[in-house]
RNA sequence: GGCUUCGUAGCUUAAUUGGAUAGAGCACCUGACUACGGAUCAGGAGGUUGCAGGUUCGAGUCCUGCCGAAGUCACCA
């Protein structure tokens, strides 16, 4: 029984016998009743009150003193245009057996492919890829637990000019240091050498720049009272595709990857597979994994057959150059190049290749992109295109396009370095974890590995929530200091009001606890408890619509909020009856139940003690 | 400039998708420990929801116009 349709069913019976009007029981307002008003839940009666010809006072009271002969409302009261509606003891009772935590049934028909993280092998993940990652895995959650079938999965960007500036600076300065002669890890490693690529390249644009040769193209292609500086800002791109030597040389190592160079590939390989072996170690701290990874390396080809396809069907047309374009005016977009004319791909076009290729594997209903709004228009176009182009799937893909993270003091800059890296971020979050467990001394008598793993689970706990409880779509602001808070609407307060449970729990093993509450009646905080059990699918089943956890983290926070109070105000160990202690025991353990569940949504894991 | 998104307390943010007096947390002030765990609870103060119109019984939410911020508009990835 769900309570919201029976209120929505019987209100539009109502309406019909003794107004002889129909109305979709479905589109019936009913909420629960604000706090400051007595009832459970509110039907909303302005809809109806023009059609017929009546006022909300006179409508209310004849809808609720029909309900009231039903025998499962207890009491009624109009305010306004709401109606308020008390249910009978009975009734609640019944609803707080209905909360279940287990999993939707799986269908199998329904499968979803959920891609996230997808870095660039050069650098380390940061602060942005992390909001990318707890977005993913907690969508991946959420679609379980509404049975679908997931599958997770990763675009790793191993090849490219970047790649090739960490090779060339690790091969001319590197002196076949490694991480593990060095003991950095794999990914800050390569890193290191992307940012010694650019730092030398920087020393050597500098020094051209007093050049003969510089200084004349400075005064011949400056705009009007264009500084140096200025000038030679706009001319870097320039600068490293035709005058730097370490441009030229990446640029080389660039063909000679793309031409199969043993030697090069060898040296590629070698530095990709640090880098893996550093995010596969940032991936286990943050307890998220994958089920396939798809490499660009291996893909950035694919898509040219789809090109002659679209050129058949009359979708893509070739310019007089040999390019090959596709013109979405007539959608509100701009024309997109789909082949050079030196007939290299573009990105579009070995995304289409990527997405048809996925499919062909997996045969998947739904696909997301988790990946930042900056590409907004990107996956706009390319999703129009995949429909034009027929794919079966085409419109049932979603781009989870979240905003990016800034910090107090702005955004976050590599140039500047104010980018805010994943692992020190995690260690900076876990030493602070760390430090409140031991001020407060309550894990003292734990082994010490029982006690690290309650605390990974506070500190992430802490990152987690403080992440995904902001809107996805939003940007956000990333306060590091607010993060490490452990304390308010966080993480570790709804970890808090599950540990409090989990000990009543304990101490309750030792005792005779009763299980009969036929006859209690309900505490206002204990109705209030169950309607917010009885909202979690609801909260889940929203989440999963608009690919947005946020509503889950905000409902954990609210159950915990509500359960804190009850906690503080009524006794259970101590109950004024059995029959209370009975009935408080079933709803606490189904409050641990949910909370619990909610927060493995959001990959957030419960300790048993803090 | 075109298109897209966003402006809510000092700060970080909610608002059941159009419903009641806009709800929390942080910071600030006051109170609650002979305790089922104080990482908690109760209270105070803090708001013209960027501005101006419009639609509606009802607007933070929808429409229009301004103001402000961001993103995007490559034969780059």
């Amino acid at each position: 029984m769900e309570i919201g349709p029976k209120i929505q069913a019987a209100v539009a019976a109502i309406l019909e016998e003794k107004y002889q009007y129909q109305v979709d029981s479905g589109t019936i307002v009913v909420t629960p009743t604000k706090r400051e008003f007595s009832g459970d839940f509110t039907v909303v009666l302005f809809p109806f009150i023009k059609a017929l010809r009546t006022n909300p006072v006179q409508l209310g009271e004849a809808i609720g003193a029909d309900l009231i002969s039903q025998s499962w409302i207890t009491a009624y009261e109009v305010k306004g245009g709401f109606l308020n509606l008390t249910l009978a003891n009975s009734i609640w009772t019944e609803l707080l057996d209905t909360v279940n935590i287990a999993a939707r049934t799986l269908d199998p028909a329904r499968k979803i492919i959920i891609e996230y993280s997808s870095p660039n092998t050069n650098k380390p993940l940061h602060l942005g890829h992390i909001r990318n990652i707890l977005l993913g895995w907690s969508c991946v959650q959420i679609y379980k637990a509404i049975g679908y079938q997931v599958i997770k999965t990763q675009v790793i960007n191993d090849r490219g000019i970047a790649i090739c500036k960490s090779m060339l600076a690790w091969k001319l300065f590197g002196e076949e240091k490694t991480p593990a002669s060095t003991r950095t890890k794999g990914d800050h490693f390569v890193g290191e050498y992307y940012v010694l690529f650019n730092s030398k390249l920087d020393e050597e644009y500098k020094s051209w720049q007093q050049s003969d040769e510089a200084q004349t193209i400075y005064i011949t292609g400056k705009k009007e009272e264009q500084t140096a500086a200025d000038f030679f800002k706009t001319y870097a791109n320039t600068y490293f595709n035709e005058y730097s030597q370490l441009g030229r040389q990446a640029k080389e190592m660039l063909l000679k990857w793309e031409a199969g160079d043993p030697d090069t590939l060898e040296l590629w390989n070698r530095m990709n597979n640090w880098v893996y072996d550093g995010f596969n170690k940032t991936y286990a701290e943050l307890g998220v994994d994958f089920d396939t990874i798809y490499y660009e390396s291996e893909t950035y080809l694919l898509g040219k057959e789809s090109v002659d396809q679209g050129l058949e069907k009359g979708i893509f047309y070739r310019n007089s150059d040999g390019s090959v374009w596709i013109d979405l005016e007539d959608a509100g977009m701009d024309k997109k190049i789909l082949l050079r004319s030196d007939g290299t791909s573009v990105y579009m076009t070995q995304d289409i290749g990527t997405a048809q290729h996925r499919y062909q594997d997996y045969h998947f209903d739904r696909m997301v992109y988790v990946v930042g709004d900056e590409q907004e228009y990107h996956f706009k176009v390319l999703f129009e295109i995949l429909k034009r182009l027929g794919e079966p799937y085409a419109d049932q893909l979603f781009h989870l396009a979240y905003g990016m993270v800034d910090l107090p003091t702005g955004k976050m800059k590599s140039r500047e370095g104010t980018v805010v890296d994943a692992d020190d971020l995690v260690a900076e979050i876990l030493g602070e974890a760390r430090k409140a467990a031991e001020e407060r001394g309550e894990l003292v008598d734990l082994p010490p590995q029982e006690q690290e793993k309650i605390i990974r689970n506070i500190a992430l706990g802490a990152l987690k929530f403080f992440i995904l409880k902001v809107n996805a779509k939003k940007r956000m602001v990333f306060n590091p200091e607010e993060s490490l808070d452990l304390q308010g609407q966080t993480g570790p307060y709804v970890q808090n009001a599950y540990v409090r449970i989990r000990s009543i729990l304990r101490k309750a093993d030792q005792m005779t606890i009763p299980s009969v509450y036929a006859g209690y009646q309900l505490g206002t905080e204990e109705r209030e408890l169950i309607a917010l059990l009885l909202q979690y699918w609801e909260t889940l089943e929203q989440a999963a619509n608009n690919f947005d956890p946020s509503g889950v983290a905000n409902y954990a926070y609210q159950l915990a909020k509500s359960f804190h109070r009850y906690y503080h105000d009524v006794s259970i160990l101590r109950a004024e009856s059995e029959e209370a202690m009975a009935f408080r025991f079933v709803l606490i353990r189904k409050i641990a139940m949910v909370l619990e569940l909610a927060m493995e949504m959001l990959g957030i894991e419960m300790p048993d003690r803090m």
